[in-house]
RNA sequence: GGGCGGUUAGCUCAGUUGGUUAGAGUGCUUGCUUGACAUGCAAGAGGUCACUGGUUCAAGUCCAGUACCGCCCA
């Protein structure tokens, strides 16, 4: 084996070797139980960012932990086609090349989408291949597939037949390069510094005029009213009045209406009912006409004048300004920042704007999405997420379902030349109302998400009845971010009652959001995202995957570098040592008859010479077995991986192969050398089934050279990869407290010695002699029993140990739990030096006894306070005065 | 404006129902070619648990308020 652990001629071997034989893959005919998750299907377009990385590694753990545990376990894979996003994509080849999408025409310009797709759209299906992803990838599933598109018209059509959708003119937040509407959860409002313009519309028939202030200068050629709150007193002589529109000098009339708020601005408010969504209601309720001013590419059409048609929105809004100050019209301009709606996708500035669209009803959808989340049968983790999805449902608007794009799902809409409309799952030959045969079929394709909300069951070949679809729906867990929780995780609930009478999963884990190191979220434009395959390369899938679930706590953002990921490749090179120890050792026997070394864990304890550290060892193997399988159940996905962390370095191989040592080099007794050396081989087998969800490439690796030391399990165990092994179960008949206590006394008393030195500066290579005077027969027994313990790893020469020993000459002394330590020093001792150290080493007890003497001084305390809280300081205050006693004569000793 | 989260070592974070000496990683200092590992080993220094008040025998932990930071919604 290599002195350090390389992953990129592990890496490949391995997941070659898991598809080759088919072990991601599910089948619904097996009669276990079934455990699904699918994938939150990354954009077609999309490659890998290390925000993939965390949600998928810890699907990932979560299927293969499943597996372990004897699921039928399903992690259905996919990708979407990303309306927008992909359109978006292929136009700028097309613009490069000098062409439009116009100029092609629709059909032809599908099929280069097509083709592009067949090309790039695979790049993150490899990435996550790269990443160790075990989906089943023979279902990879695709939003715009044949089955998929098929469900989206289905549930159209169903829920066009229960009066669901309709269609209607009103304001949608319409995106001028895109050129489409957009629904509300797809625009990104943020505080912007921009500009409050006060303008003066004069009175018809009088002198004076009104005031209004606007954000949109431009919009004022659509005004068909100004309006005041109807309480407001300044302007109550006003009201009926009639208004003359700058500029254009149309008659406008002044209204009162309770949706203006007096304090904004001057009280007076200009009304565009064609462009905004407030002046649009208002506008319905006051009969105002509705004046569209501009084109769908935001530039000024010709109800905004002649002197401003064809001007862009921004160019018309500096010119008019620049008009109405030459007119006297332009009262003052004040700076102003105010919330802005951005395109998702692209970040333009969007134009709320008045247009035909299609619309679902949600209110009802919503009713049994509420239902779930109060009665518990879909549950949030972390919890608190819970509020922010009712919110949003209590609240739930109708969602604009209509995009004006080429790519997508087709809207299923015919319309004949009388205008009827024909809504069909197939293409219909004729109207349904008149029979006639022309027929165009809307333009319009469906939100991207009206096929994402489908997701759970239409992968399984819903609506058709199949064994997929029978077996592993409802799935179990969805691992998606926070920032989706609207646009996909609560639609998919609805979807999921609405068509299947089911809640689509019953646990949502919404993972961390992930910034750089700065705290800023990754984006394109900061070029801070860093490539995740590159660190992949780099460092290995196992150590990116170990450091972004180690680094991502429940709840919280998480702050990555790719720094960080040398946690990771640490400890893969500690796993990858150990284990090179440990199967080094074993395999200098190098005869078959020896092998056998990995044991059921309960077998180890009649073995001949089984002691205290093998006791110890698996007590905590146990422990860790229970709390880490605890924390999956909790997805607390980090306190796993720092359990298996910490046990695995500070315990297995900071102590007890430390400990292990001697009987592998210096034991004259064959069969105690092979006791300890199963101990460290089974330990090291179960460590590795542990942490194979976390790390499935060096776990196999090494798991592979460990099989055939294995004993056979009653042939439970598959040979084949550790991923078809049992996850390990704790036998609570293995957890030994006294010797976890008799360990973390001899650990104690072996870090004071090695202190000691440290502090005397004494060197590693010169051996020390020490004195230990324990204060009950308990701990002389422990201590003799395993005084080798402290000799290996404190570098003591000759330990005694006694009952009431003689304080030495010329030592320092320690104190560890009533065991006094003595190192004598011959002519060594710096006197000084080791004053200080007891003087602090004082100064810290007398701290600790003064704090619980208070407590036990207090009338208060003593009377109130739980019996045994009161015993257990009394207790400590007791040991602390015993410590305080030896140390002092240490150091009485000195003078 | 409404809601949610955060503030603990230089940095990044744990700290479960209030009750041992508030932990870890990283960084820092010191010493080590220790018969797996310098991607390592050993030891050490480093904390007014944001602030104010309250409840309690007892508060990092519970309650109220303040400040700052972040996210979502309107």
């Amino acid at each position: 084996m290599e002195k350090v652990y390389n992953p990129q001629i592990t890496e490949g071997k391995w997941y070659r070797y898991w598809e080759e034989h088919g072990l991601f893959n599910a089948d619904p005919n097996t009669g276990r139980k079934p455990y699904a998750i699918v994938i939150p299907p990354p954009n077609v377009t999309g490659i890998l960012t290390i925000g993939h990385v965390l949600n998928n590694t810890l699907q990932d753990i979560l299927v293969r932990w499943k597996r372990m545990q004897g699921y039928e376990a399903l992690w259905m894979p996919g990708t979407d086609h990303a309306g927008i996003a992909t359109q978006n994509v292929v136009e700028e080849g097309l613009r490069r090349e000098g062409e439009t999408r116009h100029a092609l025409g629709r059909q032809r310009f599908v099929e280069r989408i097509w083709q592009w797709k067949e090309r790039y759209g695979g790049i993150i299906i490899e990435q996550l291949k790269m990443l160790g992803c075990s989906c089943d990838w023979r279902r990879e599933r695709f939003t715009m597939d044949e089955g998929l598109s098929r469900a989206v018209r289905e549930v159209f059509v169903r829920l066009y037949e229960k009066g669901l959708i309709y269609r209607g003119k009103y304001i949608i937040n319409w995106c001028p390069r895109c050129q489409t509407a957009l629904s509300d959860e797809e625009t990104v409002h943020q505080e912007e510094q921009g500009a409050l313009w006060y303008i003066r519309y004069p009175i018809k028939d009088d002198k004076g005029y009104v005031t209004v202030a606007t954000t949109r200068p431009e919009t004022m050629l659509g005004d068909t009213a100004v309006a005041v709150n109807p309480g407001d007193k300044r302007y109550s002589r006003l009201l009926r009045k009639v208004l003359l529109l700058p500029i254009l000098g149309r008659e406008i009339p002044v209204i009162a209406d309770d949706l203006v708020d007096p304090e904004f601005g001057t009280g007076a408010v200009k009304v565009t009912p064609a462009h905004d969504p407030n002046d649009f209601e208002i506008g319905h309720r006051h009969h105002l006409p509705q004046v569209i001013v501009m084109n769908e590419d935001g530039r000024m059409n010709q109800n905004a004048g002649p002197k401003y048609e064809g001007l862009d929105r921004y160019d018309c809004r500096k010119r008019l300004v620049k008009d109405l100050e030459d007119q006297g019209l332009l009262e003052r301009v004040e700076s102003h920042t105010h919330s802005v709606g951005r395109c998702q996708r692209c970040k333009t500035v969007l134009e709320p704007y008045l247009s035909d669209q299609w619309f679902v009803k949600m209110r009802p959808l919503a009713q049994p999405a509420i239902q779930a989340v109060r009665e518990g049968r879909l549950k949030f983790y972390p919890d608190h997420w819970t509020k922010t999805y009712l919110h949003w449902l209590e609240n739930i608007r109708d969602w604009c379902i209509s995009r004006q794009l080429w790519w997508g799902h087709r809207i299923p809409i015919w319309y004949c030349d009388s205008g009827h409309q024909t809504v069909q799952r197939e293409e219909p030959e004729r109207c349904s109302r008149c029979g006639s045969t022309h027929l165009v079929q809307d333009e319009d394709v469906l939100d991207t998400w009206f096929s994402s909300w489908l997701w759970p069951f239409s992968t399984m070949g819903w609506p058709e009845d199949t064994p997929e679809f029978r077996v592993f729906y409802p799935t179990d867990a969805l691992i998606t971010g926070p920032d989706i929780i609207f646009l996909w995780v609560a639609r998919m609930v609805m979807a999921g009652y609405e068509f299947t009478g089911k809640c689509p999963f019953s646990e949502v884990y919404f993972t961390s959001m992930v910034r750089d190191i700065q705290g800023r979220k990754m984006s394109k434009s900061l070029g801070n995202s860093p490539d995740p395959t590159s660190v992949i390369e780099q460092y290995g899938a196992d150590a990116l995957r170990y450091t972004i679930v180690e680094i991502s706590p429940q709840g919280q953002d998480v702050y990555y570098s790719n720094e960080k990921v040398e946690i990771g490749r640490n400890f893969c090179n500690k796993i990858w040592n150990a284990a090179r120890f440990v199967i080094t050792n074993l395999s200098k026997e190098g005869d078959t008859e020896l092998r056998g070394f990995v044991c059921p864990p309960s077998s180890l304890t009649s073995m001949p010479g089984f002691e205290l550290s093998d006791r110890w060892i698996l007590s905590r193997l146990c422990r860790t077995i229970s709390s880490v399988t605890d924390s999956l159940e909790r997805y607390r996905f980090n306190e796993a991986s720092s359990c298996l962390y910490n046990f695995f370095w500070h315990e297995y191989c900071d102590w007890y192969l430390e400990l292990v040592k001697p009987r592998l080099y210096r034991s004259g007794d064959q069969s105690k050398k092979k006791t300890a050396q199963c101990v460290m081989a089974t330990v090291l087998e179960a460590m590795m089934r542990l942490l194979h969800p976390i790390m499935p490439f060096i776990t196999e690796e090494i798991w592979q050279r460990l099989k055939g030391l294995k004993i056979q399990e009653s042939g439970v165990d598959d040979d084949k990869s550790i991923m078809v092994t049992t996850w390990p179960a704790a036998d609570p008949s293995l957890i030994d407290e006294d010797a976890e206590i008799a360990m973390a006394l001899l650990q104690e008393i072996t870090v004071a010695i090695r202190n000691i030195r440290a502090q005397m500066r004494i060197p590693p290579s010169k051996p020390v002699n020490a004195i230990l005077s324990p204060s009950s027969e308990g701990l002389l027994t422990t201590i003799k029993e395993n005084h080798s313990y402290i000799e290996t790893l404190g570098k003591v020469r000759n330990l005694s140990v006694d009952l009431d020993v003689r304080r030495p000459s010329h030592c320092a002394t320690a104190v560890i739990r009533g065991v006094e330590v003595f190192v004598p020093l011959e002519g060594l001792i710096d006197l000084d030096r080791e004053r200080d150290r007891l003087e602090r080493e004082i100064d810290r007890v007398s701290a600790q006894l003064q704090r619980v003497s208070a407590k036990l001084k207090d009338e208060d305390f003593l009377k109130k306070a739980p019996a045994l809280v009161v015993e257990e300081q009394r207790r400590k205050a007791e040991s602390y005065r015993e410590d305080l006693r030896k140390l002092m004569k240490g150091l009485e000793a000195l003078k």
